[in-house]
RNA sequence: GCCCAUGUAGCUCAGGGGUAGAGCACUUCCUUGGUAAGGAAGAGGUCAUCGGUUCAAUUCCGAUCAUGGGCUCCA
C-alpha cells in the first residue's frame, strides 16, 4: 500500500490506493481546496490521479509557478468553452500558454468584435461560478478523430490525424466542452477566476500566410486578484516608456505619411544619434577596423550576383533611369566586397575588417513597420570582416567580447542569444553550413553563453548569432548579430593570395553591435525611460535664473560649460523658477543649476538633478570635474556620488 | 501583405446628419517671483484623402493612405 514521500522529506502511509487530492486533504483541508494538481515522481498529473504505489508527491498550487502555468492553459479551455457556448458555429483551434497569460485561435465566419470580447469574458465569469468539475479520459486516435469530425471540429480532427495512430491521447471535459489537451488541467472551473482578455488579433492556421486566418484571443490569467492588478499596472507604467510617445515629449524624431517607415531626426534625437555614432566609430578603431563609405543607388546586376535581387527583390526600392535599373542599396556587404576586390589582396593583410555606418532601404511589408524599430530606411553598424576559415573562431570570439563591453557602455546587461541555422532556402554546400554552424556554436559556448538555436532561421548564406534586447513590454528585437559566410565572398569573385602564392577565396563575417541605429535608440529610450545617461543626453545641463539680475553670471556660466564641451542651455525667460524646473525636468535634462542672488554672490553652484536630488553647492572647477568624470565612466561614477 | 481598431487645433483628447469644443502648448500684456504649472487677453481646425448616400456629411457607407495591436516576413 502507498507510502507518499512529500518534498519536505516527511512520509505518509495509506492501506488504500489514494488520489493526489486525497493526500492533499490528509494533510489538511485548506491545501486541499488550494490544491491544482500534483507531481508524481517528477511528473505533472491531475489532482484526481491515483496512486497505488510508493511515489514522491508535490502538490501544486497558485504559488508554485507550474500551478500559474497550469491555472493559464485551463482559463484558455474556460474561454474556449465560453466561445462555444456562444458562437456554437466558431471551430476549436489551438489555446497555448504564453508569457503572462495564453491565447487561443478560433475559426468563426466573422472576426470576434470588441463587443463579442466582453461577452466572451461574462460567460467566463458565470462558468467559474458554476464550479464545472474538469475531467481527463484516455482514447485512442482514430476514435478522437472520430469524435471531432462528429462535433465538426474539423481543425482538431486534423491536429490529431498528424498524431501517430498508435498513440493514446487525453480529452478532458467540463459540462459541454471537451477538448482534445495533454492536460493537466485544475480540478474545476472554481480554481478561476483571476483573468482579463486582453486584446483581439488575426493569425494564420498553423502560422502559415498561405492559409486562412483565424480569430485569435488573448488573455491574461493569475492566481489571485492582485497579482491580475499588478500585472495590469505594471503594461500601463510600461506604455509610458514607449518610445514613441517619449520620442514626442522629448522632441527626438517623427515621422509622418509622406515617408512611411522613415524617421525624421530633431536636434535633439541627432545628437543622440551623432553621440552613439561617434562612440562607435572610435571603439571600431580600437578594434582595428577600417572604415569605409560605399554607394546608396547601385545597379540591380549587383544584387543579381550577390543572390539577394532573388530572394528579396520585392523588398528593395528601385530606381529606374532612361536604360538601367537601380536599387536602394537594401544591404551593405555586396559593396564591402566591392571595396575588398580593389587590388589583389595578400593573407597578410587578413583579417581584414571593413566598417561602415551604411545607409539602407528596404521596403518592408507595410504590417510590419513599428515606430523606430521597425522602419524602412535605416542605418547599420555594419561590419565585415574577411579572414581565412582558421580565424573565424577568434574574431567570432573577439566580436563578442566586443559587444558586451559597447552593451554594458549603454548599460545594457539583459542579452538574449539565439543562433540562427541552415534555412530551406539557401546557397552553399551543407559541409560549409557544418562547419560555419559549428564555428558560431563553438564561440558561444567558448563565453559559457546561455543560448537557443532556431533551426531554420539563418540568412540565405549563412548561420548567424543574434544578440537581442527588450523593448518596454517585453517584445524582443534583434540588434547584434556575427555571422559566417563561405558562400558571397565566392559569389562576388573576392580573392586573396596565400601564404604558398595561390589564390583563395576568403570568409568573410558580417556582424553588427547596435543593429540599427533607429532600432537601438528606440531600445535605449524605452530602457532608460528617456532618462539619458549624461554621456548621451541631448542637453546635459540647463542653467536656471531665478531674476534678470542673474542674467549675466549665467551667461558666463554657460559658456565656461561650454567651452569645456558640455551640451548646456539657460533658460532665462521672464517665468518662475517652479516652472522652469517642471520643464527641465520633463525634457529629464540630467542636471539643473539654479543661480540666484546668492549663487551670483557666493560663486558656489547648487546642482537639482532631474529626480530632484539637490546636491550641495560647489565651485565650478569642482562641477566641471565630477561631469567630467561622469561622462568618462560612461555614468558609472556620478556627480551625486 | 493579412485580421481588427483608430485618424478632430502643435500635443492629449471630448463631441456628433444642420460647416466644431476642452486642457496644455503658442502670441501679446501684467508680474522679477528661490526649487515640478503666477494672472489676463488673443490667435489657431477643408474634422487624414478621394468617392457615394442625403436638401445638407466632419458625423452614415465604400475605397485609399497612415498609425496602433496581432499574424506572416525580417538580407
Amino acid at each position: 500500500m502507498p507510502s507518499i514521500t512529500l518534498p519536505d522529506g516527511s512520509q505518509r502511509h495509506f492501506d488504500n490506493p489514494v488520489s493526489v487530492m486525497d493526500v492533499a486533504a490528509d494533510i489538511g483541508p485548506g491545501l486541499a481546496k488550494a490544491t491544482l494538481a500534483g507531481r508524481v515522481n517528477g511528473e505533472l498529473v491531475d489532482a484526481d490521479t491515483v496512486l497505488s504505489s510508493d511515489a514522491e508527491l508535490s502538490i501544486i498550487t497558485s504559488r508554485d509557478d507550474d500551478g500559474l502555468h497550469l491555472l493559464r492553459h485551463s482559463t484558455a479551455h474556460l474561454m474556449a468553452q465560453a466561445v462555444k457556448q456562444l458562437f456554437p458555429e466558431a471551430q476549436v483551434t489551438i489555446g497555448p500558454v504564453i508569457e503572462d497569460g495564453f491565447y487561443y485561435d478560433f475559426a468563426y465566419e466573422r472576426p470576434f468584435t470588441p463587443d463579442d470580447l466582453e461577452q466572451i469574458e461574462k460567460r467566463m465569469s458565470e462558468l467559474v461560478k458554476q464550479k464545472i468539475p474538469i475531467q481527463r479520459s484516455e482514447i485512442g486516435r482514430d476514435k478522437a478523430v472520430e469524435f471531432f469530425d462528429g462535433l465538426s471540429e474539423a481543425y482538431k480532427a486534423e491536429i490529431i490525424r498528424d498524431i501517430p495512430a498508435d498513440e493514446v491521447l487525453s480529452l478532458y471535459e467540463q459540462g459541454d466542452f471537451t477538448d482534445l489537451c495533454r492536460g493537466p488541467h485544475v480540478p474545476s472551473t472554481g480554481h478561476l477566476g483571476h483573468f482579463k482578455l486582453m486584446k483581439l488579433a488575426g493569425a494564420y492556421w498553423r502560422g502559415d500566410s498561405d492559409n486562412e486566418m483565424l480569430q485569435r484571443i488573448y488573455g491574461t490569467a493569475w492566481a489571485n486578484k492582485k497579482d491580475l492588478k499588478g500585472y495590469l499596472h505594471r503594461l500601463e507604467e510600461a506604455e509610458k516608456r514607449d518610445h514613441r510617445k517619449i520620442g514626442k515629449q522629448l522632441d527626438l524624431f517623427h515621422l509622418q505619411e509622406e515617408a512611411p517607415g522613415m524617421v525624421f531626426w530633431h536636434p535633439a534625437g541627432w545628437t543622440i544619434y551623432q553621440v552613439i555614432e561617434q562612440y562607435m566609430r572610435d571603439r571600431q578603431r580600437e578594434q582595428g577596423y577600417k572604415e569605409i563609405r560605399t554607394p546608396q543607388v547601385v545597379d540591380m546586376s549587383l544584387w543579381e550576383r550577390s543572390g539577394h535581387a532573388d530572394k528579396f527583390g520585392d523588398d528593395m526600392f528601385s530606381v529606374e533611369t532612361d536604360d538601367r535599373k537601380f536599387a536602394l542599396k537594401p544591404m551593405n556587404c555586396p559593396c564591402h566586397v566591392q571595396v575588398f576586390n580593389q587590388g589583389l589582396r595578400s593573407y597578410r593583410e587578413l583579417p581584414l575588417r571593413l566598417a561602415e555606418f551604411g545607409s539602407c532601404h528596404r521596403n518592408e511589408l507595410s504590417g510590419a513597420l513599428h515606430g523606430i524599430m521597425r522602419v524602412r530606411g535605416f542605418v547599420q553598424d555594419d561590419g565585415h570582416i574577411f579572414c581565412t576559415e582558421e580565424q573565424i573562431q577568434e574574431e567570432c570570439a573577439t566580436f563578442i567580447d566586443f559587444l558586451h563591453s559597447v552593451y554594458e557602455d549603454f548599460g545594457f546587461t539583459e542579452i538574449i542569444y539565439r543562433l540562427s541555422t541552415r534555412p530551406a532556402q539557401r546557397v552553399g554546400s551543407d559541409a560549409d553550413w557544418d562547419r560555419s554552424e559549428k564555428a558560431l556554436a563553438d564561440a558561444l559556448d567558448a563565453k559559457q553563453l546561455d543560448w537557443k538555436e532556431l533551426p531554420g532561421e539563418g540568412a540565405f548564406y549563412g548561420p548567424k548569432v543574434e544578440f537581442s534586447l527588450k523593448d518596454c513590454i517585453g517584445r524582443v528585437w534583434q540588434c547584434g548579430t556575427v555571422q559566417v559566410d563561405f558562400s558571397m565572398p565566392g559569389r562576388l569573385d573576392a580573392e586573396y593570395v596565400d601564404a604558398g602564392g595561390e589564390r583563395k577565396v576568403p570568409v568573410m563575417l558580417h556582424r553588427a553591435i547596435l543593429g540599427s541605429f533607429e532600432r537601438f535608440i528606440g531600445i535605449l529610450v524605452e530602457n532608460h525611460e528617456g532618462k539619458m545617461p549624461l554621456w548621451l543626453s541631448p542637453i546635459q545641463l540647463k542653467i536656471l535664473n531665478i531674476t534678470d539680475r542673474q542674467r549675466e553670471f549665467s551667461e558666463k556660466l554657460e559658456k565656461s560649460l561650454s567651452d569645456q564641451g558640455f551640451r548646456v542651455e539657460t533658460d532665462l525667460r521672464n517665468e518662475k523658477i517652479g516652472l522652469k524646473i517642471r520643464e527641465a525636468t520633463l525634457l529629464r535634462v540630467p542636471y539643473m543649476l539654479v543661480v540666484g542672488d546668492k549663487e551670483v554672490e557666493s560663486g558656489k553652484i547648487p546642482v537639482r538633478t532631474r529626480d530632484a536630488v539637490e546636491l550641495e553647492p560647489m565651485d565650478l572647477e569642482t562641477l566641471i570635474s565630477g561631469l567630467k568624470l561622469e561622462l568618462a565612466s560612461r555614468g558609472r561614477e556620478t556627480l551625486e556620488g
